[in-house]
DNA sequence: ATCCTCAACGACATTTATTCTCATTTACAT
DNA sequence: ATGTAAATGAGAATAAATGTCGTTGAGGAT
């Protein structure tokens, strides 16, 4: 994932682009914030505007490079596009994400909306939790 | 559900809260902003600042009376708890709102948030649909 | 019914997340 | 190398929501 990918998307490769499609590769947490990806920004010493990272990961959102997750935070979290569908888990102690995918969920999911009429285009499945004692 | 509600719930019986309370029991749509609910105060003539109804709303959702929903929307909805949990299905075409209950989903994501280690706190799970062909 | 007290209120300032504006810079096709 | 439209940085602006504070009012006590 590189300038290659920028220009297939249509997009130029600026150095802003390069630089938060790679802390999106590369970082520990694989849900960041616009204000996240500023930080990280900024600690490595790159010039880059607020306004020019919501501005790239909004374009990346469509462009299907990254995905855009409202949790209850209110704040945006973007995720790297890696193609294989996952829902996610939130601990409410401490803000961890966990991935999951269930076939059986996604499947009933398919069934209700076909019980009521329609087609499944897409969903959002977030689940809150805290550490079980 | 009327000030007696209110009060069994720890909240003096405000004109405020009457108010708002009787307007998420009749309005038409079940799920409004708090703009919404202060649109529909104003012109009913009540003198109920933009400030009291957020605060009143966060405490009837506290207090179990409403659910707050963060739909991809920016802002908060609020639907008054009638006590039977529900998810929802959103058509993409018209916007049409339905409710489902699914046990077996539910059932699902306790054993999964249970296979993590977590106890499932609570969930959100929209479903976007278009009519079948 | 009147008084008292603290919760609740209205008005407005503030915060937080995000978007907009615009003058300047830069990628990249020519 | 150069021109041009696209992209950027800085900071103003917006929208949703919360905090502050002096005033009001609900409801228990008198």
């Amino acid at each position: 994932m590189e300038s290659s990918d920028l220009k297939k998307a249509g997009l130029k490769a600026t150095l802003p682009r390069i630089r938060i499609l790679e802390i999106l590769e590369h970082s520990e947490d694989a849900h960041l914030s616009a204000e996240d990806v500023y930080k990280i920004l900024l600690e490595a010493g790159e010039e880059v505007g607020l306004a020019t990272v919501y501005r790239v990961l909004t374009q990346f959102e469509s462009a299907g490079l990254v995905m855009r997750h409202n949790f209850d935070s209110g704040h945006s979290v973007f995720e790297l596009d890696r193609g294989q569908h996952h829902d996610h888990m939130v601990c409410t102690d401490s803000g961890q994400v966990v991935e999951f995918h269930n076939e059986d969920i996604e499947r009933l999911q398919k069934e209700i909306a076909a019980k009521h009429g329609f087609e499944l285009v897409d969903h959002s499945l977030v689940l809150y939790v805290r550490p079980k004692k």
